[in-house]
DNA sequence: TCCTCCGCATGAAACGTTTCATCGAATTTG
DNA sequence: CAAATTCGATGAAACGTTTCATGCGGAGGA
């Protein structure tokens, strides 16, 4: 149906390679000729026929972003941070979603290895030493691992010092006046949620504050939140956390909602702090305070160094960046927790 | 660097044509020449190139779904419904963001004709007469619009009734004592806006109720909504509405975060209704009462049609489906008012 | 015994590009 | 004016598959 180059140098009355070099090279082509085989394009409605173009070039023009859940804000926001990269590199973003499902995720890399993209970001499902992933490397696609495990030396990674936002947390809340603490989150076998625990673990044990309470969790969903809430409700006042620091945002929001709905108020009697800082947690009815992640950040560097390996080839020294989180206060822990009211 | 079929030939001591028919159909092969042929393709770690393929097949096996903005719940649902079917029927979809932009969009299109893909689910920014889409399907590259206007005759197309889903929330609203009643939702050039303002229109004409106020906002998001809020709260309490509708669930959170915060109850002072119901509504301080959409049905139907018509090519009938939204009803409208506490 | 048919393997052709060595004509240089 | 250089256009080769007409040897039927 479609034309080929073929035609449209027949219907211009040059040679196939000429019209090649109006497409590739067009100042090495006479302003007359050039013009004549535009207008055969224009009519034909010619379209150049990628898949014979890869074929002579040896690989595709696109790079491919393959994420746990499509649906979670933290990798769109990642997603949006790659795309402004490679777009502006000319190149294209397809983004796959593996689903948290090694199958799927298999057979996502299959069909991009088949395809030849000219790299992967990935986060992958379970750690970053998958052999798959070598294989690609071996089969020169370069691979930049996104917030899950550096793996091993032959790719890059891009990751968030997740012990450091515990940290960061825990020192907010000891600095209002907590001694009783609790954290909500897992499963521990993520690394981030373990990291994040780590974090807090250390800073109170710093500070002499021996109480962390800690309530592990199915998933990181609202409502698995909810029920952790619960949990911490039922507790009588003298032995109630009086501050919450959540393994992500969503979790957060169900802690939220379950403690507003047991009569507790936030932040008075229950400050909490989450995770991420998702647009939907400055929209909380209590404003909720986070451990914010340069998400685009982290899409755009990752982008970066893979583009940077696919173009350098030879030269490249594989880079693992970590980025520091950032506290963002807001409501629901900005109320000063003083001596005399502890423990009330 | 990758080994190609012919090098598994060789090393097999077979005839190229029989590796491919290894591949593709094994059952003519014998088994113990077969076993030879695998046996290479595993020792040299052979991978198909699916840039040869798709040259000699014409066409791609991937389908692309461009959507207006990856970060947006209702999109990532709806291409998580598309995944499933497209995964089912051996494919690979691939999600393209405009990000609401026309350049974008144009761009992707391009790139997706190029590499004659084998259809293009896809919501464009600004109608579905855009005659880019037209030269897709000229091209035999099958369309299907997704919850934008329904187009020209020459391509299929899935949608929800928005009049309907007005009408609803209205006749909610209206059952529920309510006679003065918010509209808040914008800019109206959004086809889905302005039908959900007229179903809400029509169905309070109906019941006699002429007080419909409403609040045109630039955009649908948390902070348009915030301001709207505050709008409504600086009315007098005689005159302020007892009920507001928003256009979509991110305006409805924000109108109930910007309520609250002015000491205002819901849904005793105002009950909420969003639209969407989108994860975060359920999980709301206030669960939000919301009309729901079939996100997911949304894209496993839009991907049923265009596999159809691809598989199908000549006899294909376009064909139009509308699905009906549904009320559900949460704590932020939930609350019986009776005609003696009216306008307290 | 001869013919036919069947199962398997073969290798050339084709898909639509890009690249590159080559060539002719026009222009510049000595 | 001959030789050298430049400019523009040419067409064949190659990329890695799939497909298809062909060939070959052995088994079954007449």
């Amino acid at each position: 149906m479609t034309a080929s180059i073929k035609e449209v140098a027949r219907h211009a009355g040059v040679s196939l390679g000429t019209v090649s070099n109006v497409l590739n090279r067009p100042d090495v082509v006479s302003p007359p000729t050039r013009q004549r085989v535009l207008d055969a394009i224009a009519e034909l409605g010619f379209v150049r026929n990628d898949s014979a173009r890869q074929l002579r070039a040896g690989h595709s023009r696109t790079v491919a972003i393959v994420v746990l859940d499509v649906s979670n804000p933290f990798f769109t926001d990642v997603v949006r941070g790659a795309e402004a990269v490679v777009e502006e590199a000319g190149a294209m973003l397809v983004v796959c979603n593996s689903g948290e499902d090694p199958a799927r995720e298999h057979r996502h890399l299959d069909a991009l290895e088949e395809q030849r993209v000219r790299g992967v970001l990935v986060t992958p499902v379970h750690d970053g030493r998958h052999p798959r992933l070598d294989r690609l490397v071996e089969h020169s696609i370069p691979v930049v691992l996104v917030d899950r495990g550096t793996g091993r030396a032959n790719r890059c990674s891009v990751a968030v010092d997740d012990v450091l936002g515990g940290r960061l947390a825990a020192e907010h809340l000891v600095g209002h006046g907590h001694r009783r603490i609790a954290f909500v989150g897992g499963p521990f076998s993520i690394r981030q949620v373990a990291d994040r625990r780590a974090g807090v673990a250390a800073t109170l044990s710093e500070h002499g504050v021996a109480d962390l309470r800690v309530v592990e969790t199915p998933h990181l969903t609202v409502s698995a939140g909810r029920d952790a809430a619960e949990e911490l409700a039922a507790l009588p006042a003298s032995r109630r956390p009086t501050a919450v620091f959540c393994a992500n945002d969503l979790l957060a929001l169900g802690v939220l909602q379950g403690v507003i709905g047991r009569g507790l108020r936030v932040p008075e009697d229950v400050a909490l702090v989450g995770y991420d800082d998702i647009d939907f947690a400055a929209a909380a009815a209590v404003p909720l305070s986070s451990v914010r992640q340069p998400r685009e950040q982290l899409g755009r560097t990752a982008a970066q160094l893979l583009l940077e390996e696919a173009n350098d080839g030879g030269t490249h020294q594989h880079r693992h960046v970590v980025f520091q989180p950032e506290l963002v206060v807001r409501q629901s822990s900005d109320h000063r927790r003083t001596p005399s009211r502890r423990g009330r």
